[in-house]
DNA sequence: GACACCTTTGACGCGTTCTTGACGGCCGCT
DNA sequence: AGCGGCCGTCAAGAACGCGTCAAAGGTGTC
């Protein structure tokens, strides 16, 4: 989840963009003055910090000098003030981008988008460990014991929707719908066929299923 | 010395720009229209780019799409309309930064500076390794075993998104997507066909592949 | 207008994967 | 004990996808 750190005095501002971001995934800590903001950023280490000029405290190119320090972080300044000289001077201390006051959330959702969208894609993929075995399911990549196990279209599907339900139980139907389509009902021998080859591959040993259980006459479950 | 490409339809905004930034240091490339743009952004490779919208001859959003699908240079736009839809429109198609006409020739430098100063220090050396090839996206210059390698617009767009998806596999539909457009979805033998052009012109043994895999079924690879 | 280059399209052989059927073992039920 | 259901395994042919070659269509250059 990405991190923005919002710095604003004033409450309905902050809590306006608190409401926003969270709703469209972002994960908000505020700050309401310079001194606030310099701690919360180095206590959370935001991906962006959207940044209110016109703080009590401090003056806003000492805090985007105090953030620029520490972090490589995006800095969206808000100002109601629209006189060049200030966008200037806030650019030129290390903000990325400027927006007056008042402005469209729309926009300004656009432009914290762009800014991410720069630092955004250095993030590593989440994987899922079954024993000796890691399981990369976005970039669709499998290891035993450090080689590479290759699986088919079919078997990373399966793999797939077991995996994205640890734990619990699927049922064979749901199974076959979501690999082999809607039409899909009671041809339990594809399950067969393939949770073995799945089994096969995965399993330190494939005829007592340690990760890849059966439930008998009900489906399969992926134990981590 | 820094590279800006300057695309405005009206000759004296053009020439302003050019004078402005030349007497600040960079070096200006000036296109017309969008088509020219586009051209003069593959021969020139520019580090930034001034984007007007409202060009004569194609959609702003088109333009932008095309120079991303190139380059990573910020893309900095200028426009008449302060409708924010256009501006979201635009900084999703791919844009960094939006500033509405008419506009404060110090502001607008000031933006040039916080663009370029992201990319530049990080896009000193963006040099991949592909066994005794070396591909550097930015410059758009291959070599292998020193001498240069030529590759064709399409083969460039396609290397590119597997280069930036180092280690994952990238489906069939996202690269016909990301290279054709999004009304190619089954044209597979596309891939195929410039995958084996790649792999002629990149790989060691052509016809046994190291970097550049196929999951057959699936998509392509880009192993490091 | 001829030429070179790139893109698009079609066809074929081959290896892999999917589908399908059959068999035997384990378990619970009668 | 006998039986039927369910699962794991094995072994086939069919179908699919990939790499490759070849050639036509399109565009800009000389």
């Amino acid at each position: 989840m990405i991190k923005v750190l919002v710095v604003d005095d004033e409450p309905q501002i902050a809590r306006a963009l608190r409401i926003n971001l969270s709703a469209h995934g972002y994960e908000v800590t505020t700050a309401a003055d310079g001194a606030q903001a310099l701690r919360a950023a180095a206590a959370v280490v935001p991906d962006l910090v959207v940044l209110d000029l016109g703080l009590p405290d401090m003056d806003g190119a000492e805090v985007i000098e105090g953030l620029r320090g520490w972090s490589k972080a995006p800095i969206l300044v808000l100002s109601g003030r629209a006189a060049s000289a200030e966008k200037i001077a806030a650019l030129d201390a290390g903000a990325d981008d400027y927006v007056t006051k008042p402005f469209d959330i729309g926009e300004l959702l656009a432009r914290v988008r762009a800014a991410t969208r720069r630092s955004g894609p250095g993030a590593e993929s989440p994987v899922t460990a079954i024993g000796p075995v890691t399981v990369d399911l976005a970039a669709r990549e499998v290891r035993k014991d450090g080689d590479e196990v290759r699986l088919t279209p079919t078997e990373w599907q399966l793999l797939e929707v077991l995996l994205r339900n640890p734990g619990k139980l699927v049922s064979q139907r749901e199974l076959l719908h979501r690999v082999w389509g809607p039409n899909y009902d009671r041809e339990t021998n594809y399950l067969r066929q393939y949770m073995a080859q799945l089994r096969r591959k995965l399993e330190a040993d494939p005829a007592r299923p340690v990760h890849l259980l059966t439930e008998p006459g009900m489906g399969y479950r992926f134990r981590p």
